[in-house]
This record gives structure tokens, sequence and C-alpha cells, in this order.
DNA sequence: GATGAATGAGCCTTCATTCAT
DNA sequence: GATGAATGAAGGCTCATTCAT
């Protein structure tokens, strides 16, 4: 009967803890994960300094919720990208690839607070309980990837090496990027992605990208 | 043999200021960053509080200096295995990898205090201040030996991608074999280094290590 | 009757306000300006430390705007004493002088606290830009009532002498009362203003006060 | 037999305590009471840390002999100058006077470092102690020469009020000298107590000074 | 739901004092 | 005599959390 003002209600609800997660986001991009404190969350969302907390009872809480919904955020766009890519091996590395560089979810201000949340060893514990799951498939497809590359392609590689090579490169050229004093552009940066995947897989590679046949 | 004066009361000036950073760093590893207070590392040296503000005037002077130290450090590491190794190209790029497996100045407590230094935005101007000539200077000895291995070697690479390709890869690996829930050994991480190698300078690497010719 | 809200957990920002000021100027009555924590503040006022930072940010603070209210309510005083006296510039210089004696707002606490404030050569800057505006009006105030008697009458004294001797004569006593340690009486004291004011204007007062006519 | 090294380590002894009290009191003027610190006393005098201690036990003592050194020194002027008038009471009023604006002693420094020493209500204990005496000798002293001026000069005042009055007009003028924002000249000061003088004892004074005859 | 006053634990820092050298 | 390392108490300030309204 009163559905709207329930779902409304329910939507206010839903609605308060997404913005006070882009806040959360947002500030400690701006101040790290220490210098954080409720109150720059509240300016930051423009509510009240005792909302945060009605909202997600403790700062932990808050910052759980936080690495859970960046973490599964960019699960959701690379498994997009992988399954838009179909079957092939190549396709679907190319796609790998190509979705860190262009993940619209990851924006400065998120690769900046993920950074934080991994920077610091009293934090681990909590990033390996939100995000655990969730790298552990993205190893596994990126080595399941590999695989079917090496075995397909005919490569002698060991594949999780392969992946791993790979990975690191892609992953260490965000930091660079971000906290460089002088880097490099991310023209370059897709370059030298596709360069490691060009000295891996070279009948599937050139340091321009995938190969036209 | 016995190191006198310096356990007791009063330790020289010199003595002290490393045993507190030694136990900053230690402290750093244990708690964290933004965790470790001044008591923390006064106790992990088992002096006064007091003390600490003593030779250091503050915490930030104090964990400066700690990043100084290690910094330097790590490049008298890297600069005497190079030196070691001779003017050979792939001599000295076999070292620079080894030495990153190595280095006994790499402690596990080193590389978690250096990655809560980097972890946290508003720590990197201090990290740029402290350490930025010294990883400048590490990576341009990296990219010098790669070039002059594509140039002895005939390989047709981009020297600064494939010593970045490198150097990430390493760097990177470091990061899993300390944080990860799984991690793998430390001689397959060196492996994986050594394919990497194999994969961008074939002639010269395996992924057993440099060819013996 | 009773002030609803008032003394109950949450105050409204302005009783607060007030209530720290007046527990500021009692602590520092009692422990001196450099002693006073913020601690005994909070205690005095019945409330917790953090309170205090609460709602003035910082010690400075809340010294500076201790020092304001002070400053003004002593200026909402003689002004109001002299806009009652009327024309008459003997009048006018009667009024200034029981002012100062029987001005209730002037307690010892605020004179100790007032004195503190201007003891240390630090303090000063503070002084001058909370109080600065008040006292040049005040010394305006006193010295145009001191041209005025002088020209109406027909003393041949210089306005700004005349003035700062009997202020300073005023001043003096104050502090002599306060902190001497065998004081003479209140009473001793208004006699010895209006024995001031007598020498420089025989026609208008005598050491009892101003003449009848 | 050794008495030149007994001596000159008394010399020592003593020069190092007047050096230390002068070094306190610049840096009473320049920091104030409270913000002074030992180090800081040291520092001026060019001495390690744990000397003051040394030689004053604490910083109370230090203080208290300070306070001391000061205000035997300013009695020393005053008698002297006093004692340099002859029997005359004009005379006598007219040295105490002068002696106020001339004493060489009473460099700013010291009379910011004495203002120090009563603004604070905790202080004052201590500044009766080793003050208290000089100051009765000098009040007394002023007293009697006023008592001399009116009895011998047919005037008809009270001696204690002229005194006060005359006293307190001079001290209050130091305080403005030093720390109003935009004091009047020294000269000017001068005439102002000549003024009150004259006010007083109008047969004996002018603003200008003594009368000649 | 939302606000913001209030609490109190804990941190950095200062500094008088002690004491080994 | 003199130095300066070392101690530890205490203060200002921050901030997560609670709770009356």
């Amino acid at each position: 009967m009163d559905q709207p003002a329930q779902s409304g209600r329910k939507a206010s609800r839903a609605f308060r803890r997404e913005q006070l997660i882009e806040a959360t986001i947002a500030t400690i991009a701006r101040k790290g994960l220490s210098q954080m404190t409720l109150t720059d969350v509240a300016v930051a969302a423009g509510v009240s300094h005792g909302l945060v907390n009605f909202h997600f009872q403790s700062k932990d809480r808050l910052l759980a919720e936080t690495l859970r919904f960046m973490s599964d955020d960019h699960r959701k766009n690379w498994s997009a990208a992988l399954a838009a890519a179909g079957p092939s091996p190549a396709l679907c590395l190319n796609a790998l690839i190509l979705c860190e560089f262009n993940d619209v979810s990851q924006t400065p201000d998120r690769l900046t607070a993920w950074c934080a949340f991994w920077g610091e060893a009293q934090n681990r514990p909590l990033y390996l309980e939100q995000c655990g799951d969730n790298d552990r498939t993205y190893i596994e497809a990126f080595d399941g990837v590999c695989r079917r590359l090496i075995s397909e392609g005919g490569y002698s590689l060991v594949p999780e090496r392969a992946a791993r090579i790979l990975r690191l490169s892609i992953e260490g050229m965000w930091l660079e990027l971000m906290f460089s004093a002088k880097p490099y552009s991310g023209t370059e940066a897709l370059h030298t992605a596709f360069a490691c995947a060009a000295a891996l897989f070279p009948r599937h590679f050139t340091s321009e990208g995938l190969k036209a046949d």
C-alpha cells in the first residue's frame, strides 16, 4: 500500500550509502587512508557528522564496504570485457590488457584509494577479506587465458609465469603512471604492455597490439 | 669485541640514531606507518619516548630519515653489484636481477615499510624528496644496461620498454611474495624474472638464468 | 525561571561559549595565563576537556575570545556611564572616574586576567588585536572630556597630559589595590583619584568628589 | 696558598651566575616568562643546557635570583640619586622623577622582564618575597619626600595621596611607552611627569621641571 | 532519518630535571 | 666545572563514538 514511501525510504538509504562511499573514496584519495576522518567524509558528502556512523556503524565498516564496492565494480568490468571477447584466447588476452587501460571505473581517485588499502600491513587482513576472492578470480582468469593461448599457439612457456609477467607489468605501470614525478603517457604504457605480450607471444602480438590475422 | 658504551645509558649519537631508525622500520612493518607511535618506537628500541624527539626533533623527521636510510642502503647494494659485474651488459642485467632477490638489506620489514611510504598520497612528497634521486638513478642504470644489451646483442626492442617490463615484473613479485595469501616460492619468483629476461633477450637468458657462453 | 536546556547535556552554542569564557577568566585569575590548561578550564566549567576545543578550536582562540569578551564588556560600561552623564564635561569626568571604581563587570578575576594578558611580551600582539580599538576609543574619550573641561573651565593645561595623569593614576591604583601586600581601601583610592582631579581642575573637583555647584 | 686559583674559580663562578642572569633577562624579554626555557637561557649565554641547573639548582631559583638582581640594582640607582640630591625636598623629588627616566639600568629588556614577573598571579608570592622590601622602601622614600615638601612648602595635600599620584603616573607612563602601539616620546613623558608635579606643587614645579629659585 | 553537542582515549611534543662521562 | 644524553610528567589537540534532541 505504501510501497512508494517504503521504496522511497529504501532508495534514500541505498542512495545515502553510495553517496557516502563515493565521498570516502574521494577523501582517501585526497588525504590518505589514515588521515581520513569521518568528518572529512561527511563534509565531502555534504551531510552531518553523525550520519556516517548512523549508516555504517563504525569507521572500519565504512572502509570495508568502500573496499568491497571498488573491488566488485572492477570485477564487473573485466568479466564483462572477457565475456565480450568470445572464445579466442588471443582476443581474450587482448581484452584483458585493454580493459585495464580503458576501465572507466578505475578513476585516479579509486586507484589512489586502492593503493592506500594495501600500502599498510594492518589493512591487509581487511583487504584480503574484501578483495581476496575477486583478486583470486582475476588471477585465475588471466592464467587460464594464457594457458589456452600457450596451448593453442604452440608456445613453450609456463602459463603462470607468462600470466604473472604480464599482470605485474600492467599493474606496475598503473602505479608508475599515477605516482611518478615525470610519468610517461598512457599510450606509451599500452605499447609497453603489448611489447610485453609480443615478447611472450610473438606470433599473436606486436607492440602495436593484436596481430591482424 | 663488546661494543663499549653502546649498550649503556649514554650511547653515541650515531649509534642511537641508527638504533632508533631500525626500531622505526620494525614498528612500521608491524603496525603500519600511520599507526606507528613514537612510544612504539621507543619501546622497540628500549628507550624512553622522549629520546626519540631528542634525536629526531619530530615524527616527520624521524620518518624522513628512516626513508632516506633505507633508500641509500638499497642504492649501495645494487650499485655494488653492478660494479662487481664488469662491463658485459648481460652480466650486468643478471647482476641487477639477482641483486633484487638476494639483497640482504631488503628484509621483509624494510619492504613492508617501503610499501607503507608510498601507499598513501600524502606520503608521496616525502618519498620523492628522500628517494626520488636514488630511484631515478636506478631506473637510468637499468635502462642503460638494457640499451647496451639490445645494441650489442642485436635485439630490436625499445630499451626503456624492455627495462620497464623487467623492472616492474621484479618489483611486482616482491609485493606478491610479501602480501599474497598464498605466495609462490622465492625460487619461482627468480625463475619468473629470468623467464621475463628470456622472453626479451632469448639469446642471453633462459628461465634458469644467464646463458652459459 | 529555570533556564531550560542550559544545564543539561546539550546546551546552546552561545550559552556554552560564554560559560567557557567565564571559566577561562576564573582559571586565569587562579593559575595565571601560562599555567592555565584546557583541562583546568573544562573542570571549572564542569565539562570534558574535548568540549573546549570543540567550541574554540584552539587554546589561542579561546584566549583571544576571552580577551575580546572582557574588553567589549568594559567598553559597554564606561560608554553607558558617559552617555548617562549628559553634556557637562565635569559631570562626564566624574562619571568616568566613578565608573572605574564601581564597574561591576570589573571583578577581581577579570582584572587579574587582564593583567596577565599584557604582562608578557608575547601576548601583546594578541592584546592589541583584540583590545587596541577599544583602548584607543577610551583614551580618546578621556582626552575629549578633559579638553572640553579645560576649554570651558578656563584651565591652562595640556589636555592629553591631564587626561594621561588621571588615567594612569586610576589604572595604577587598580593594580596596587589588587596586588599590593598591604593595600589601602577602595574609598582611599577613590579619594586619591579625586585628589588628582582636584589638583588638575581645582575649580571643579575636591578630593571628596565633584564640587556642588 | 692557592689563593689565586681559588679566587679564579670563585670569580668564574660569580661571572657565570651573572652571565646566566643577564641571559635570563634577555630571554624573558624576548619570549616571556612562561615561554622561557632553560635551554633558551643556556643558548643565550652560550653555555650548555645542564650548566644552568648546575648553578641555580632549579628554574624557580634562577627566576628568584634574577628578580632579586634587578630589584637590588634599581634600588641602588634611586637611592644614589636621592643621596646626591641633598636635603631639599624639592630637589629630592626632582631627583626621584628624573631618576626613573634616566636610570640606565632600566633597559627595555629589564622593564619587560619586570612586567612579566607581576603580570601573573602565581608569580606574585615570589615577587613579594624578592622585591617587597625594596618596593616598600621606595614607597616610603617617595612618601617622605612628599611629606617634607608639603610641610615645608605650605601645601594642604595628603602626602601619601600626592606621592601615590606621582608614582603611579610615572610607572604608568613606563608601561605606555613600552607597550603602546603608538607611544609618545620620552620627553613628552617627562613633561607629563613634571606637569603632574606642577599640578600638585605649583610653587615648586612647572611642566618644564623644577622652578629655578 | 538527521543533527551536532559531548565524551574521553590516545598521540605528538615540550621541557625541567637527573646523571654518566 | 661542564657537557649533553636520557627520563618522564604534562599539555594541546584530534577524532571515533555516543546520544539527546
